[in-house]
DNA sequence: CGGCCAGTTGAGTGTGGTCAATCGTTGTGG
DNA sequence: CCACAACGATTGACCACACTCAACTGGCCG
């Protein structure tokens, strides 16, 4: 349900920030502010002066953070729809990277300040999807806190399949695009961890492992059985 | 700064909210709508309608998710000026348990709407607020998924340190009104670990402890260099 | 005084990390 | 076309950090 329910609120805000009024170059037309970025590129680091939000177009961002002795937490990916490099601060608060050949669209730094001043009716859509990100971070602040290395794989791989749900795509079907060090930064592990339990889970027949970018669902239900913590929403 | 950051937005928060605009009852005072409570009892659980929002005047709250097995993590704790029980689902997606007598002042549930509805020049403020609380979950993602219990413990106290600083209180005298267990569900830890890290500062003469309630920072220098990660903000 | 609860301390264990070797795929150059 | 390098992923052996279980301490209140 986290980057779930994002995506509800998702669709209307790519309006919003489309309208003339908040685009950064009014006069210009949408198609001609798109951006792409080759993989591995990245579209801004931590610490930089915070110019621009991006929406997510095609392909999938990874964001993160680092401590200063190199260690990596992987904060979210963001898919298509969603929203990058907003926030309060004047610099970004984390670096993002794309993992695939990816289409973002550029909006001023300001534009979502904008829209909050001058346009309340969108404003409500936007307070939506900065809390649905908000209560996804949480979320992650249990999985990481308080879950085992098996559990949180499976957490993991249910929250791609939710995600597959929301979008009208196969949930026992998974493309991956992150690689095994990105789940585990994502998890607060390690890869060798990430790929035990990958195997794991394969030989017990849950899931099904093709070329290391497919995972199939075979047994929905024990997978959320070892994810173990009940993730019904209200 | 995470809390701290809050802390810099809330001020004219509590002014947006007590605005007889967005007043739970618009002709009763403010001073009216109080609501005490004592100390372990709980405003809110995880599931229950969510039918109001509250402002921490005084004391201090507790906020955690619980797994269906009984794990908690503690989410965070809110201190005077802290807003809770804000989101967009129409339950409550945490518990909320005060830790020491505290007063709340409730509002109608549909009050932050309201705000960025009608009143855009203060929508602003709010966003900004949601914005905090954002990065701060964020940044505790970094702690829980990839430092050590020393680190966790340390970054805890500094934490603690600069929400003193930002109330212009004594940086290097903290009062915990919480227990151990809350620090340890807090920190993906138990109790046991936190103890030990506690008694491992004091020895070495980082930190001194006074009833377990009173932590006084002996040396903030080395307290850093425990909590490695640079957590300087942009 | 005695019970209760939070916290501390100790001994032993286990999950996940570290280090290292190997496999498989992809891409490049002879 | 094959050889080789480069990279990601897997697997194994070993180890250590944090957890578990347990005993004990200290403060508070009846």
């Amino acid at each position: 349900m986290r980057i779930a329910s994002q995506a509800n609120h998702l669709a209307p805000i790519s309006g919003i920030l489309a309208g003339d009024n908040v685009q950064n170059t009014p006069s210009a037309s949408a198609e001609r502010s798109l951006r792409t970025f080759s993989a591995k590129e990245h579209v801004f680091f931590e610490g930089d002066d915070r110019d621009s939000i991006y929406e997510v177009v095609d392909g999938v961002v990874c964001v993160y953070k680092v401590t200063s002795d190199g260690r990596r937490q992987v904060i979210s990916f963001c898919y298509p729809g969603s929203l990058l490099g907003f926030g309060h601060a004047d610099r970004y608060l984390y670096s993002a990277e794309v993992l695939s050949p990816a289409t973002l669209r550029p909006y001023s730094a300001g534009a979502l300040e904008k829209i909050v001043a001058e346009r309340p009716d969108l404003a409500h859509s936007l307070m939506s999807f900065v809390m649905a990100e908000l209560a996804a971070a949480r979320d992650q602040l249990l999985t990481l806190g308080r879950k085992s290395a098996s559990e949180k794989i499976a957490s993991f791989l249910l929250e791609l399949s939710r995600q597959n749900e929301e979008m009208s795509k196969d949930p026992e079907t998974l493309q991956l695009p992150m690689t095994r060090s990105d789940i585990a930064d994502y998890l607060g592990l390690t890869i060798e961890t990430v790929s035990r339990n990958f195997t794991k889970l394969k030989t017990s027949g849950i899931i099904d492992l093709h070329q290391n970018t497919t995972v199939v669902i075979c047994d929905m239900d024990r997978l959320e059985e070892t994810a173990s913590c009940d993730e019904e929403r209200f």
